[in-house]
DNA sequence: CTGAAAGCGCTTACAG
DNA sequence: CTGAAAGCGCTTACAG
């Protein structure tokens, strides 16, 4: 492919008027330019990259680490992240963890070695390993639907999963329930843990709180059923289950549709997260939504800015979910 | 950050001994390669792979250009493509194009710009323009889920979306069906055409076509809700349902089940795809599926192929789609 | 307004 | 086995 040579020979002028013409630079005459730009397309042109990001130590390339891209839930947020970046000239890379904590050092390692502008990151499990990289990372970097760990100088953009929960379980508690289950997500998951949180400081404070009410379940439909049916087992007389996440949500929806039991009339349901599924006419989940876009969007707007002004951390942004309420959960009868 | 002149310097070496130990060179001794990789540690060293790329004239990066990644079907593709390429040592960078074919030839210039290796395209339109830069590009190209147009030396990855429309109407006909609708997808997408003309060879070559029967669609469960209204309103003796995509079906069987016309005793629905959505335990729709996995590393295949062999052109490959029975189909009863 | 020269951080013949 | 030198394709002071 032409280089700018090139195109510097095509037209008898020096390499760096050609540089300056590509790049608006004012010291350059119009005439010149308008042969340059020509030269440009009949040799069919096109500046390295890579060439230009080595010597301007910039590549307008943004790393994206997040755990699943299949997941309804973080293809949204990615698709708000690559948006307002691509507005701004930048590329989005995103790293698919699968929540392997090897995979995300690696992920890392190739953001340093190919120079990325920045990083917008969501760690599953954080190791000592992974805190002391991003200890030494020269770059910004911004935490994503994860706070940061106590001594990291990096900010943070989460939704406040533990007011959230609190607002599912008062909703119920308004409600009438007093028995109200809860399906938790995988012990090593933070937001499952702030949401848990949230459920059992409210149930506490209303006295409420009973062992037999909460089961481990994990992220998926799959893993919603299971904990459901032990949930049923444990406690037959639970009147509502808040469920960690939609997922499981539906799993639980699924599995009281087989054993026949009524929902919202025998059971109420709330979930979480406000993914498409609960949207469907036969599931209609009662949930609390993550503002998914605006926290994209915000991520991109702390790191641009942390680009913007070297050295400075920009400030955390802690963002509130919102009560969503469809057709899962009503008053108790009795 | 310290680069190779430093860790040369910090040992007296020169840098072409470090970059010699870096990269394996058999021309090292054992001693001094030790005392390199160790002086690497302490200064935290980690090669610069821009640097590199533009030496090596290769950056380990490919560009996977897809519609949208938040739709199950591509970010299931797009994991399979990451995962065999992470294993030959590859980055992937995504080119979410939203079907906007100003994002899709921002994509190629970008790849063009960057220096990508290689690039695995799923364009929407393909207007004279992008053939015209795909035609230009020195760079190896698979098409995925898409054929290539007359005169593109470029292999493509497919499913026979032809070949799978007719087994599954021949499956309804199979089942007593006779009066078949179909909801189509947009005009302009050339799966929904292929899956539409399997639909219209099979229907007349048993002189059952009805134009009345037919209906467009979109791409979406919304759109078809609406469709399968439509096609109801057009048609009332209709006894089955072909839609394009699961999407659809499952915005039909929403229909369906607002207007309380019970699938599959009195209607029965088909769609294509196999999504996620498909398996839920109110939908159990049967459908065509698609081998994504196999897909997307078929793709990879097939690139990594014309990496290795340059100017060689791959042989493109059509996989089979598989009906998947679940429980919105039955025999005809009268 | 234009050009020659240095340099970004590497790799790779070439010579020893 | 090791080093000096050229070069990848650009940008950017510096001088004119």
């Amino acid at each position: 492919m032409a280089n700018i040579k090139d195109v510097a020979k095509h037209l008898g002028v020096s390499v760096s008027t050609v540089s300056r013409a590509i790049n608006n630079h004012p010291d350059v005459s119009q005439e010149t330019k308008l042969h340059i730009l020509e030269a440009i397309k009949t040799l069919n042109y096109r500046p390295n990259a890579i060439a230009k990001g080595l010597i301007q130590k910039k590549t307008f390339t943004i790393g994206l680490m997040i755990p699943e891209i299949s997941d309804p839930f973080f293809s949204d947020i990615a698709n708000a992240v690559e948006d307002s970046l691509a507005g701004h000239g930048y590329q989005v890379v995103y790293g698919n963890t699968s929540r392997n904590p090897v995979k995300e050092k690696q992920f890392i390692s190739n953001a340093i070695e190919r120079q990325f502008d920045g990083l917008i990151i969501t760690p599953d499990g954080l190791d000592d390993e992974l805190v002391d990289m991003l200890s030494k990372l020269e770059k910004p970097v911004v935490f994503l639907r994860r706070k940061t760990p106590a001594g990291l100088p990096i900010p943070f953009v989460d939704v406040n999963h533990y007011d959230a929960a609190t607002i599912a379980v008062r909703y119920l508690l308004s409600l009438g329930h007093k028995n109200i289950g809860f399906i938790g997500m995988p012990q090593t998951s933070h937001t499952g843990n702030e949401r848990h949180r949230g459920y059992r400081d409210v149930m506490s404070s209303c006295g409420l709180l009973d062992e037999n009410n909460l089961v481990a379940g994990g992220r998926t439909i799959e893993a919603g059923r299971e904990a459901m049916g032990k949930l049923y087992a444990q406690n037959p007389s639970l009147t509502a289950v808040f469920s960690a996440n939609d997922l499981l949500g539906i799993g639980a929806l699924e599995w009281l549709a087989i054993h026949n039991i009524s929902v919202p009339d025998q059971l109420s349901v709330i979930g979480f997260d406000d993914l498409e599924y609960a949207n469907l006419h036969w599931v209609q989940l009662t949930t609390m939504a993550q503002p998914r876009q605006e926290m994209g969007r915000k991520a991109v707007e702390l790191l641009l800015q942390m680009i913007a002004e070297k050295g400075t951390e920009a400030v955390s942004a802690l963002i509130e979910a919102k009560l969503i309420v469809r057709r899962t959960c009503k008053p108790i009868s009795d």
